[in-house]
RNA sequence: CGGGGCGUAGCGCAGUCCGGUUAGCGCACCUGCUUUGGGAGCAGGGGGUCGCGAGUUCGAAUCUCGCCACCCCGACCA
């Protein structure tokens, strides 16, 4: 891990670059060699896979169970939904055949032009189609819905542009496809979701989120309501950070799945579909990481405590290792992630850097000093103090110390954005404030045109109708016309 | 897909303009000794199809053409 501290404040200038130099070699992800995927190395999986334990667990506490739907998708799939396929069609990797042939000349293999397949087949963008296609032969009457399933999965997405971590052109994510008998049960549905997202993102991410409703504009293709959480990066900028979508009846009027309702009538299925991905782990980073390197949540931190022993020789390290054991066993019983690194291949003042690059939130020093006055010195993360305290008890105190930090840096965050959330009641305000960084709330028409051409002039975005707040009508910064209430503009990744 | 940049050891880079000893430097790695409370010091050592393919030349990391990949800005998107 070759990082040069000194450059480190440099880099965090250039958010990217610090992102991609710092980031990626804190062992988290790389570059693989296929065009705009990534490679998660182990410590950053173990990250993701917090995120997919505690996730998991809260859709299964909202009744969800876990399936799984098939990579392919026939070409015609995607085409029968008309939004769908225009949102889709321009990212789609294809798969024309199914064998390869030494090649005639000898060097490597072709593609076997006799294997051409009949129907091209989509690597899934996202899986509506095929598993609507599905549930159609899982639906016949009221009483087979609700069908409330998630899949965990990758999907391919051939993006012009990427951006590790943030659109990648293979990610990993979770998505959620549920069928339901009536509509207000259906936006309910995508609703709850949307709050498990929210919650997700406060409780365990310490990630402060926005809920609200996108614009038709940015509506995902096919829904009749999206609804969003949107986050503020360090930068000012806004990340979508989660989705919930009212299919309505699209996909089911798509793929032709009725049901026989309690009257005996013939009615098409209300569907929602709901989705977070690996783009969180890009929201955790640059929400809390600073110029050490990255900060995680305790909730998430695959390492919550790490103990680092200060010696000089294996006598030494022997009474410190009998020190720690307890002290190991004590947090381990409290269910905390602790490791203890006695590794005599490393220095001190290495590990300390390596373990807050990585971002382990409390980090436990014990040496010759400490065995005689009976003390620790425990340092966490997040304000980067350090403090000597008494060994007795130490264990209790590393408990309640990790939900401070949970709770400190979820508030810095929220601090940060009411420090850049502001209100515009003029358009020439609107743009200065755009320019700056951050939420600008301003009326807005509600139309998609008058979205565009702010964009174009601004390069903000409506990132969400927020569903709480101010709801106080007005007039359009734009083009002066009624405005129901302030809509939250942003640049955004 | 348009504009710009870049590709040389695991990582970060110099060398390229103006072709010419054995392709360098820092970090990392290996060995030894000394160190160990904030990224250790000294000594020695290993590691390279210079992105790929053609071409020009007595000679190419360096010049020409083509391709590929990555980064940044746009358009597109989670």
């Amino acid at each position: 891990m070759a990082i040069e501290l000194k450059d480190l404040t440099k880099r965090a200038e250039n958010y990217s670059q610090w992102y991609n130099d710092l980031v990626v070699k804190a062992d988290l992800a790389e570059q693989s060699a296929v065009r705009g995927c990534m490679v998660i190395k182990p410590y950053g999986y173990a990250i993701w896979e917090k995120m997919q334990h505690e996730l998991d667990r809260m859709f299964k506490e909202t009744g969800h169970v876990n399936a799984y739907f098939p990579l392919l998708i026939p070409k015609s799939f995607l085409s029968r939904e008309a939004d769908h396929v225009e949102g889709f069609a321009k990212e789609c990797a294809v798969v024309t055949h199914y064998r390869l042939k030494n090649a005639p000349d000898g060097q490597g293999v072709v593609v076997d032009p006799e294997a051409r397949l009949e129907e091209e087949l989509i690597i899934r963008p996202t899986s509506e189609t095929i598993i609507w296609n599905t549930y159609k032969n899982w639906i016949q009457s009221y009483r087979d819905l609700p069908i409330l399933c998630n899949q965990w999965a990758n999907v391919f997405r051939w993006e012009m542009r990427t951006r590790m971590f943030l659109r990648t052109a293979e990610f990993l994510w979770q998505e959620g496809h549920t069928a339901h008998a009536t509509k207000e049960e259906a936006l309910e549905e995508a609703v709850k979701m949307l709050n498990v997202y929210a919650d997700f993102a406060e409780k365990f991410m310490a990630v402060p989120v926005i809920k609200g409703v996108k614009s038709a504009n940015e509506r995902f293709a096919g829904a009749l309501e999206t609804f969003t959480i949107e986050a503020m990066m360090q930068d000012g900028k806004a990340l979508q950070s989660g989705t919930s979508h009212f299919l309505g009846q699209n996909f089911a009027k798509a793929f032709d799945v009725k049901f026989i309702n309690r009257q005996n009538e013939l009615e098409y299925v209300w569907a929602t579909s709901w989705g977070v991905s690996t783009r969180l782990m890009g929201a955790l980073i640059m929400t809390h990481s600073d110029d050490n390197g990255l900060v995680l949540p305790p909730r998430l931190a695959p390492i919550q405590v790490v103990i680092v022993p200060i010696f000089k020789n294996d006598e030494q390290l022997a009474i410190i290792n009998e020190k720690v054991e307890p002290i190991v066993a004590l947090l381990k019983e409290r269910g905390i992630s602790v490791k203890y690194d006695n590794a005599d291949n490393k220095r001190p003042g290495f590990k300390f850097a390596d373990y807050e690059l990585k971002g382990v939130p409390v980090r436990l020093v014990l040496g010759a000093r400490d065995i005689e006055n009976g003390t620790i010195e425990v340092m966490r993360r997040d304000t980067l103090e350090k403090s000597v305290e008494q060994l007795e008890g130490i264990a209790d105190r590393v408990v309640a110390l990790l939900d401070e930090i949970q709770d400190n840096i979820f508030q810095k965050a929220l601090r940060h954005r009411e420090s850049k959330t502001f209100v515009a009641n003029s358009y020439d305000e609107f743009k200065q404030l755009i320019e700056q960084g951050g939420f600008v709330l301003a009326h807005w028409d509600g139309t998609t045109e008058t979205e565009e051409r702010v964009k174009e002039e601004t390069k903000a975005t409506i990132r969400c109708i927020p569903l709480d707040g101010d709801t106080t009508p007005g007039t359009c910064i734009f083009t002066g016309r009624p405005s129901a209430r302030r809509v939250i503009f942003a640049r955004n990744y």
